[in-house]
DNA sequence: GTCTATTATATGTTCTATCCTATATTCACC
DNA sequence: GGTGAATATAGGATAGAACATATAATAGAC
């Protein structure tokens, strides 16, 4: 129920269409730490209306679809207060990448290298963004305990990045200096090492 | 479709029933890069077996359930090698706690410190997983290639917990040394800030 | 003697996320 | 005059993950 209290949380600061939770939150600021598309947005929005966390405003427009203005109401910042007081566990990471490590004997040098290299270049864009979501923050407009939290947010997300470039680079480093023992082809051998399946 | 090729890459080894993928993988050695319910599981055996990238053998036993015992064909090794060969784009991170961290500017200091002190417990409980998986890895059953392969994957996730532990260790320090500013109550000042919804 | 765990497979439901499409108007560009 | 982008909301379809329940026998604990 995450993406419900990353919406309550963007009304406590004001309120805003769906339209603009998209373009101008999700897509925007918000996008190193949750995304979400134009049907979610919505399709929650619809929900926190019915749990009464939020009000609507319907905004008339000449011309347009009219504007649905929505506002946390104080069940709905009471609901946001309690979730963010407490610990919640952390998601499972299921990264492919991983897997593709864990079965990759078989795997030529050059295509694992080719997957090395993409994922380097994969996180590094993400460090740019996270470069730049905080020089955009440093801007004196919020209060400075928000201030001093987001770059803390901001900076726990390039840590990982970090850790993660500078480990690639060493898996590349070992495989273009040859210090990856040779592919294996593929099970025969391992099959009978294994033995076959137990009774 | 990353669990199908987790499965086909299992079976690639050497072939198993559901329960044993469950148990005796899913369970233990892949669970620090993918894990799978049961559920999950014998449904994408299906699936792969009507895609025909796995052949289903019935073993009797008495009293018991039939043990169905699954094997990888030649179009599921190709499959594999071709997943394993290219790049795949790596999962959007989603993560509760770092919402916390963007609006947690109401949160008072003491609640701040709770979430943050089991986060930082959650991170050491997994990478006490990885160092356990990596020991129980180093014991020569596998090809040198594999092992070191294996090894890898193990390090990369675990520099990931550790650079998070370190970062988490740093947070932990300002909230105690009260480096972080006083809490900023909620929104109505900020709210005047923003000025109006724009036109 | 009952209760729980283990072995083994399968279905049902719900939730979340993603993608695609529909609707409706204004404005800028070519 | 047509095409596409921006503004704005909403529904449908699909896939993945999580959780719960059904079935069925044996072995061991209490």
């Amino acid at each position: 129920m995450s993406l419900d209290h990353a919406i309550l949380g963007l009304l406590s600061e004001r309120p805003r269409s769906g339209y603009d939770l998209k373009t101008r939150c999700f897509d925007d600021a918000l996008k190193p730490f949750w995304t979400a598309d134009q049907a979610q947005i919505y399709r929650t929005l619809e929900r926190l209306k019915a749990a009464k966390h939020v009000s609507v405003t319907t905004r008339r427009c000449a011309g347009r679809p009219d504007r649905r203005i929505y506002e946390i109401t104080r069940s709905g910042r009471e609901q946001l207060d309690a979730w963010l007081a407490q610990a919640h566990p952390s998601p499972t990471l299921r990264d492919p990448f991983l897997l593709q490590l864990y079965f990759g004997a078989s795997v030529p040098d050059d295509d694992l290298l080719g997957v090395l290299e993409s994922r380097r270049a994969e996180h590094e864009r993400r460090l740019e963004e996270l470069r730049l979501a905080a020089s955009e923050l440093a801007a004196g407009k919020l209060g400075p305990r928000t201030e001093v939290l987001r770059q803390t947010a901001l900076d726990g997300a390039a840590e990982r990045e970090r850790a993660l470039i500078s480990w690639l680079d060493d898996c590349i480093h070992a495989v273009t200096e040859g210090a990856l023992p040779g592919s294996e082809g593929r099970g025969i051998g391992q099959r009978h090492l294994f033995g076959a399946e137990p009774a």
